[in-house]
DNA sequence: GTAGGGTTAG
């Protein structure tokens, strides 16, 4: 570990990401961006009309009736107080984390009966403004202090009512007159407040406790860097981090936990307006590391929770190289795995493609006698459901429940998942039933999960019937469970509806993220038909959605956007096939979704990049792509000048410039990386542009995008697109060409695998195969597939050297570009001295 | 006062 170089001597206002960040007085502390118009700045729960339960979806149980009456009760501005709302890559997941509570945190036993009664009355009760304290009040002096308190906080807290747990806080501090007991109290309720996501009210305890004089305290400091954590505001946390420096107040270990956990998570904020190519975990994760070697600069031990906080930085950026180096030097600093530990580093696998890192893990887990909790099993039974791995997923199942754990919500929405991506609906259909014998309430992701399956099986009655029932139960649809259904429909090519549900989330409330639009801007030319563009709509057009109700008769008229649409599926009749084709046709209506994103200032990231590039390839004009990619770099010059320039077969400056971008890709996790190859390698082959697609996959290939991807014997291409595999047959089949004109021998056997085909959701769909196939016959590569494996292609080395030595192989070998910078067909050989790394790679 | 778990684009 770099303990070897000291940090400055205070590392942090040296550090690069946030160098400019300046000391500001606490009270001074600027608001959030976004935030403060939506802030209730004077939060007393007096003037809040309530009603029980915030509308937290993913209770345990289903909200009484009266939960959607009381969202509603409950002001916009608290609705709208959620940090939820401010990224667009954080959703219900921690909120809904919430109401499970922990069970380490109820392992203090310092509360009184007291006080667990005085909390089941709290529950109970009907949240009137003045029923909490006529509860506390009862109790009198049977109440006994901060403990008490605290304890009613952090349950109240568990069950995901903020506001009862303000009104109990408030009635404590005003009875409570000793400083340290106050202190207490604060840390606490800041503490509950940040892990349901209320961060700007935990802001608003903090600063009014350091106020009144009983807020000046590492604890209360800590849990308020922990609250921005969780909301992902790392530049708060580390700016109020600094500030205890002027307050006289030592960090201490769990100040640095909370602190290291803000930069880990904190790379999600659209704040972070820097390049689209800025993703997650990137460029904080050195900022965590850093505080991590402060730490030890500092002579501050680390513990368990700094491991896991930093496993789980590194994770989330996907570095799991790095991840795997940690996890090894714990044992030697005294710090040893434990669950959490590897259900971190289990899930970053996962994340990155590596199951079978994934499932190793598992089994190092039980070696080293670390039983498997809730967490472990759900994660591991999700990794079998989603391969389709069915009966090892049960096997999972059967083994939790033998010792105790019964399979959850959490467990069946794995299943019903994994089932449902695999297109077996009487099962998903099964397992909601029974799930439900079992006594398990759906939530929200079971609910949305089952109503994208079934859109996407074009099972529209039950879509609708699960939709209604979802509403039924109280709960409110997120911006996930939208982006779910207008993907769904998007790929059965059903733009305008899709469209339709944009316009109605948005007046839900909801604002669209970067993966809604992703989703629309892959629809484009999704399902292309001949001929293209013969009417261009004005981008603007598109957003201008139509009303259905219209085409409704009257008696079944249903205030519900969505049961429309489901209903206009249902029958067949979405009413829009024309309107559809149009607009899958034109694709430069992108630039219109683009502007769009601009506009509501959501940035495009890498996969919005490589989905603009795919729809380029759907395209059948070079024209009307290079276009776009022209007009995109006003957005992003050096994204989309790239493109655009390799596409218009510019090397001059080009290619430098490339290399640039690849190396930001390069800090990207695997999949991401090699999705963006794939899609500017297939614009640039669609568009005849083979000569560039091919530099553009040896880059890729250098830089180890795609595993493992060749050997003299064996080239595998299961991981590309058509374009990436095609222009790799080439540079491969080059490649072996000069071993042998270097006199070597091939090995006896030659195979190219292709794999089901590049991200194939479809089990034998041999899309990749077929092209590959199509390919060797036309250059006369003598291949043939093996007879055991239908995705692999085969030949001996004898063979394919005589097929080298023939003298049209090279011809047939060699790519080249239909377009140059010079506009010209020169001769390759000119072009080539222009463009580095043409030779093929030697091995 | 601090750490891990189900969903969305590729």
């Amino acid at each position: 570990m770099a303990s070897s170089t000291p940090p400055p001597h205070c590392s942090l206002t040296a550090t690069k990401p946030y160098q400019n960040h300046h000391f500001h007085h606490l009270q001074n502390h600027r608001h959030h961006q976004g935030s403060s118009s939506r802030q209730n700045h004077n939060w007393t729960p007096q003037k809040v009309s309530l009603n029980t339960h915030v509308s937290h979806a993913a209770a345990p149980r289903p909200p009484p009736p009266s939960a959607a009456a009381a969202a509603a009760v409950v002001s916009p501005n608290y609705s709208c107080l959620s940090a939820a709302d401010f990224s667009g890559r954080r959703s219900t997941r921690f909120v809904s984390k919430m109401h499970f509570g922990r069970p380490r945190s109820t392992a203090s036993g310092r509360r009184s009966a007291a006080a667990e009664e005085a909390l089941h009355q709290a529950i109970t009760c009907g949240g009137e403004v003045t029923c909490i304290d006529n509860i506390l009040l009862s109790f009198g002096s049977k109440l006994c202090a901060s403990d008490d308190y605290t304890f009613l906080l952090r349950e109240l807290g568990n069950r995901g009512d903020w506001l009862k747990a303000m009104q109990c806080f408030e009635f404590a501090i005003r009875r409570e007159k000793r400083r340290n007991e106050l202190g207490k109290l604060a840390s606490s309720m800041i503490s509950t407040l940040g892990r349901l996501g209320k961060v700007d009210l935990a802001k608003k305890v903090f600063e009014n406790a350091v106020n009144e004089g009983y807020g000046n305290t590492v604890y209360a400091y800590s849990a308020l860097i922990s609250a921005y954590a969780k909301s992902g505001y790392c530049d708060e946390a580390i700016e109020l981090f600094e500030s205890m420096k002027y307050t006289g107040l030592k960090p201490n270990l769990v100040t640095y936990n909370a602190l290291i956990d803000a930069c880990s998570k904190g790379g999600a904020d659209y704040r972070r307006a820097l390049d689209i190519f800025d993703e997650i975990g990137a460029g904080l994760w050195d900022t965590a590391r850093n505080l991590f070697d402060e730490m030890v600069y500092r002579g501050i031990d680390q513990d368990i929770y700094t491991y896991n906080t930093l496993l789980d930085a590194a994770c989330s950026g996907g570095q799991m190289d790095v991840a795997f180096e940690i996890m090894a030097e714990m044992p030697a600093k005294n710090v040893f795995p434990n669950e959490v530990t590897y259900s971190t580093m289990i899930r970053g696998c996962a994340k990155v493609g590596r199951l079978d890192r994934a499932l190793n893990l598992f089994n190092e887990m039980k070696f080293a006698g670390i039983k498997l909790d809730r967490v472990s099993y759900n994660t591991l039974l999700g990794i079998y459901a989603s391969l389709g791995r069915f009966d090892d997923a049960f096997a999972v199942g059967k083994e939790m429940e033998s010792i105790g754990i019964k399979k959850d919500v959490v467990t069946y929405n794995a299943l019903l998942d994994g089932f449902g991506k695999q297109g077996k609906y009487d099962k998903v259909k099964e397992l909601f039933t029974e799930m439900r014998k079992e006594n398990l309430y759906p939530n929200l992701l079971t609910y949305s999960t089952l109503i994208s399956v079934y859109s996407k099986g074009g099972l529209y009655e039950d879509a609708m019937e699960v939709y209604r029932e979802f509403k039924r139960q109280g709960l409110k649809a997120d911006v996930v469970f939208y982006s779910k259904l207008i993907d769904a429909l998007c790929k059965k090519g059903l733009v305008e509806s899709s469209a339709l549900l944009l316009d109605e989330m948005m007046r839900e409330g909801i604002q669209p993220n970067v993966v809604t639009y992703n989703s629309i801007i892959n629809a484009y030319g999704q399902s292309e038909t001949v001929g293209y563009l013969e009417s261009r709509m004005e981008s603007s057009k598109l957003m201008i959605l139509q009303d259905v109700s219209d085409n409704n008769t009257v008696e079944e008229k249903d205030d519900d956007k969505i049961v429309e649409v489901f209903k206009q599926l249902s029958c067949g009749k979405s009413g829009y096939e024309k309107l559809d084709q149009r607009w899958r046709k034109d694709f430069r209506c992108v630039l219109g979704v683009f502007r769009k994103m601009h506009e509501m200032e959501i940035k495009p990231n890498v996969v919005t990049f490589s989905a603009i590039l795919n729809a380029c390839s759907r395209c059948n004009s070079f024209e009307e792509a290079s276009l776009l990619l022209e007009e995109l770099r006003l957005f992003d010059n050096q994204v989309y000048g790239v493109a655009h320039g390799l596409l218009m077969g510019h090397s001059e400056n080009t290619w430098s410039k490339a290399l640039l971008l690849f190396d930001e890709v390069k800090r990207m996790d695997s999949s991401t990386a090699s999705a963006f190859y794939n899609a500017l390698t297939d614009m640039l082959w669609h568009f005849g542009q083979k000569r560039g697609a091919q530099l553009v996959v040896l880059e890729g290939k250098r830089r180890e995008v795609w595993e493992n991807t060749w050997s003299e014997s064996c080239l595998d291409l299961h991981l590309m697109s058509s374009g990436a595999a095609r222009a790799m047959v080439h540079a491969w089949l080059l490649n072996i060409r000069s071993i042998v004109y270097e006199g070597h021998e091939l090995p006896n056997l030659l195979s190219i695998l292709t794999g089901w085909g590049k991200h194939s959701k479809i089990v034998g769909d041999g899309a990749l195969k077929r092209t590959i196939e199509a390919l060797l016959i036309s250059i006369g590569a003598p291949f043939k597939i093996a007879k055991c494996n239908i995705g692999r292609f085969i030949s001996t080395g004898s063979v394919v050297t005589a097929w080298l030595r023939e003298s049209g192989s090279l011809k047939v070998l060699v790519l080249q570009d239909d377009r140059t910078h010079t506009g010209t067909i020169s001769s390759s050989s000119t072009r080539f001295d222009r463009i580095p790394n043409f030779q093929p790679l030697p091995l």
